[in-house]
DNA sequence: CGCGAAAACTTAACATGTTAATCATCCGCC
DNA sequence: GGCGGATGATTAACATGTTAAGTTTTCGCG
C-alpha cells in the first residue's frame, strides 16, 4: 500500500509537536465567531429580504437616532473602520438613503444623516428584526441574554487597556 | 443661518419616526462582535509578526491536530466557508506549509495535512498564543472566562436548530 | 504670513465573508 | 453501461476587514 507510506511520513512530521496546544474547542475567539454567526444567521434574510448587509443596517440604526453625525464619530459607534464606511457611504449615499454635507467650520469633516427615504425602510425591516431578537431572547433566557451581555462587556472592558504593542504606553 | 434650516429638515424626518429600535448598544451581535474584536486585538500582532493571519493559523492549528483531513471536514472545523477556504489552502500549500493529495477511491475528494515547515512554524507561533491567552484569562477571570465560553456554547446550541427559514423542515 | 505636523477622510491593495454558479466525480437505477 | 441527480470542491462576483499610503484642510508657531 503505497498510501500506508504517505500517511506514515505525514504522522512522522505531526510526531515532532512538542508544542501543546490548547484544543480549538476551547479557543475564545472561536466561541465568540460562533456564537455570532449563530446569532446572525436568524437576521440575516431579514436583512437580505430588504436588499441590506448586516453593516448597512448597522449604519442605518446609528443615523435614525441622531440628528445628525461626523463620519469618524459614526465610525465608532457602528464599529466600523474607516475605509469600509466610507465604501459604504458612498454607496448609500448614491441609493438615496442617507445625505452627506460637509461642515462649514472645518470643511475635512463630513456630517452624515438618513433621509426620509432611509427612515422608511428602517419602519419596515424593524419590525422582523425585533421579533427575531425576540425569539432569541425567548429561546435562549432573558436573563441569561442579559448576563451574558453583560459579561461580554466586562470582557472587552478588561482587554481595553492593553492596545497590543504598539500604543502600550498610552496610560 | 441656513444651516438651521438644513437640521429643520433633518429633523423633520427622523419625527417621523415612530419606530422603536433597540439601542445600538444593547445590541447581541454588536456586543460579541466588540468582545471578538477585543480578543482578538491581543492575538492579531503576534500573528502578523509570523506572517500569519487569523484564519490561516486556524487551519494550521486544525491540521496539526490530526493525521489527515478532508477539505469539507477541516471548513466545519475551523468554520470557515468553502470559498475562503479554497483560496486559503492555495496560499498555504503555495507557500509549503501544507500538503494535499486527492483521495484514490473518490476523486471528488481533497485530503489535507500539514507538513514539516508548518509544524516549525506552529512551534514558532504557540508559545506566544498562549501568553496571550494566559494574560486574558488572567485578567478576566479563568472562572468567569469558563463561564462565558459555557453560555456562548449554549447561546449557539439554542439557536442551532433554526436554520433561518429555509432549512426550517430539516428535522 | 507661511511652513510643517496633525487630523479627517479617502483610496489602494490584498485577504476574507457570502452567495451563486460551475466543474468534476460518484452513485443509484433503469 | 449510461443517464440524471447528488456530492465535493473550486471559481466568480461583490461586500467588508485590515493595513498602508495619499489628499485635503486645520492648526500651532516661529
Amino acid at each position: 500500500m503505497s498510501e500506508t507510506k504517505a500517511k506514515g511520513a505525514r504522522q512522522a512530521a505531526k510526531d515532532a509537536r512538542k508544542v501543546p496546544m490548547r484544543d480549538f474547542s476551547q479557543s475564545l475567539p472561536m466561541a465568540l465567531l460562533r456564537a455570532r454567526e449563530a446569532v446572525m444567521r436568524q437576521f440575516r434574510p431579514n436583512l437580505r429580504a430588504h436588499g441590506l448587509t448586516e453593516q448597512q443596517w448597522r449604519i442605518l440604526r446609528a443615523l435614525a437616532a441622531v440628528d445628525s453625525i461626523e463620519v469618524t464619530e459614526l465610525a465608532r459607534v457602528a464599529f466600523l473602520l474607516g475605509p469600509s464606511l466610507s465604501r459604504i457611504l458612498r454607496d448609500l449615499e448614491a441609493r438615496g438613503l442617507i445625505q452627506r454635507e460637509v461642515d462649514a467650520r472645518d470643511m475635512r469633516r463630513g456630517v452624515l444623516s438618513i433621509s426620509a427615504k432611509g427612515m422608511k425602510l428602517i419602519a419596515q425591516v424593524a419590525p422582523g428584526s425585533e421579533a427575531i431578537y425576540a425569539s432569541i431572547a425567548s429561546h435562549y433566557g432573558a436573563r441569561k441574554l442579559a448576563a451574558l451581555q453583560k459579561m461580554l462587556a466586562e470582557l472587552e472592558g478588561s482587554l481595553a487597556q492593553f492596545g497590543a504593542s504598539d500604543e502600550a504606553d498610552d496610560a
